[in-house]
DNA sequence: ACAATACTTCACTATATGGTGAAGTATCAG
DNA sequence: CTGATACTTCACCATATAGTGAAGTATTGT
């Protein structure tokens, strides 16, 4: 399971790739500490499944687990995913340039 | 290698997920309609192996390929990547910074 | 002490992913 | 026509991923 060389926003947005941990990020977002179990009740996968994609999670960084007792309370740790918005970032200005083009595309088109 | 009821946002981020195909993304960002050939050259990979590379950021909504002649020459598209950034941007008010120029991007389901 | 609760780890399975070499298909050059 | 070029597909392999049931470890309730 020792994985050599993957960098953290490889393990990020491999991290993102699954629907499943995008609903536990979800949940996260309005309800901070839920439980391992109070994640668990409404996926339809069984406590070990859920327990492999929070350690995907936490190796990525974007979920911090403390337990207290037996109980462990999960929270968000937005790093990683400020670091993946960086990397899409640096794309804003072709999109934004294409919509200055198509709008220039438009003006020229209505002068005809 | 059809893929049944994986959700577009799914594969944007799976397709990022990937070191060579990111920077397939960004060679494209700097230098539009590079050939098949162009794009292998730098990388310690084989044809084959870059084919199936630019399949899943084809798949993904990422790429477009055209071909003349005998040469295919590869574009960005870069619509998924606007998704994907709409996603991550559901988090912004956890961390505070503002980037401001996505305000207008919000409006977004989960893309379950 | 004993049992229930809340995870956690283990062993296993099925499928997906990322790579290869070899062979196939067009297209272009001479 | 012949051969080189530019992909493309095929068959195969090693490893990773996502799930399971069963068993293990603390912690809490009675």
């Amino acid at each position: 399971m020792v994985k050599y060389q993957i960098s953290p926003i490889d393990r990020t947005f491999s991290a993102l790739a699954d629907p499943t941990r995008r609903e536990v990020l979800m949940r996260l977002k309005s309800e901070r500490g839920l439980s391992v179990s109070d994640l668990a009740r409404p996926l339809s996968l069984k406590l070990p499944g859920l327990m492999k994609h929070l350690d995907v999670l936490s190796d990525a960084g974007l979920i911090t687990r403390t337990k207290t007792g037996r109980t462990v309370s999960v929270n968000l740790s937005t790093g990683p995913m400020q670091d993946a918005m960086a990397w899409l970032n640096q794309y804003e200005r072709l999109w934004t340039v294409s919509l200055d083009r198509l709008v220039a595309l438009v003006e020229e088109d209505d002068g005809q």
